[in-house]
DNA sequence: TCATTAATTAAGCAATTACCTAATTATCTT
DNA sequence: AAGATAATTAGGTAATTGCTTAATTAATGA
């Protein structure tokens, strides 16, 4: 009983990093804005303005996914410009699958497959 | 104001499919149970002794991951046994990788930089 | 058939989440 | 310095989560 190979409070702080990506990709709102990130860098009422949310609310999703290390928040002037940190998401999401999935096979062909389907009309 | 791009209650039901999948992931134990599930096919009770939670928790979390398309239930007499299905995860992540960051650079270097390093020790 | 084992469903509860409005902080403009 | 704007923090609440124990369903074996 009891194996601690995948138990995430041994991996220092009590809340792991996987464990913070994860939960913060577990929110549709919140990867909305990853994607609307993901197109080019926002302020933070530029973000707000996209969604039916209170500014407050948009907010605190902002602020888990920088304390997951996916976006970045610089301030300029009054303004808090917010952009994407394309590694974190890719190393931790390619990560677990490279553990979950027997290694080398999938992600690799999966995104060539992808790859081939938007190149071919 | 209302990007209705990503929201995800235009996929059809109520709850997409890649909302399922995330939320199946933000779950230590879920992703845990996965991990274990990457070894070998297991019995519910085989699961279960794995954490220190009771049955009827580790039954939950199995249901989730079924729901989210990630596992696959299978009766056999009186236990049932559970494994992985692998495409789903690998799909449903590596089209949100595809989605978020720069297409074509992420995840194939990142597969790549990742099998090399397994392989030199 | 009756007891045992595997697993799930049901019911209930403490803790957390996801939002809201109001108040606060910081910056810019005049 | 006063007023406006951008953003966050603070405080509160309804809904959801993540577990628990007890009850139920289903299959096995004496």
């Amino acid at each position: 009983m009891e194996d601690e190979t995948f138990d995430e409070t041994s991996e220092g702080s009590s809340v792991g990093a996987a464990q913070r990506v994860f939960h913060a990709l577990s929110s549709a709102p919140r990867r909305k804005i990853l994607a609307y990130l993901s197109a080019s860098g926002l302020t933070a009422g530029e973000i707000a303005d996209r969604f039916n949310m209170s500014k407050p609310a948009v907010s605190q999703h902002l602020s888990i996914l920088e304390t997951a290390g996916l976006i970045r928040r610089e301030k300029q002037g009054q303004f808090v410009h917010y952009s994407l940190i394309e590694n974190n998401l890719v190393n931790t999401l390619n990560g677990f699958v490279q553990e979950v999935c027997p290694v080398g096979r999938p992600i690799k062909k999966e995104s060539q497959a992808r790859a081939r389907a938007k190149e071919l009309p």
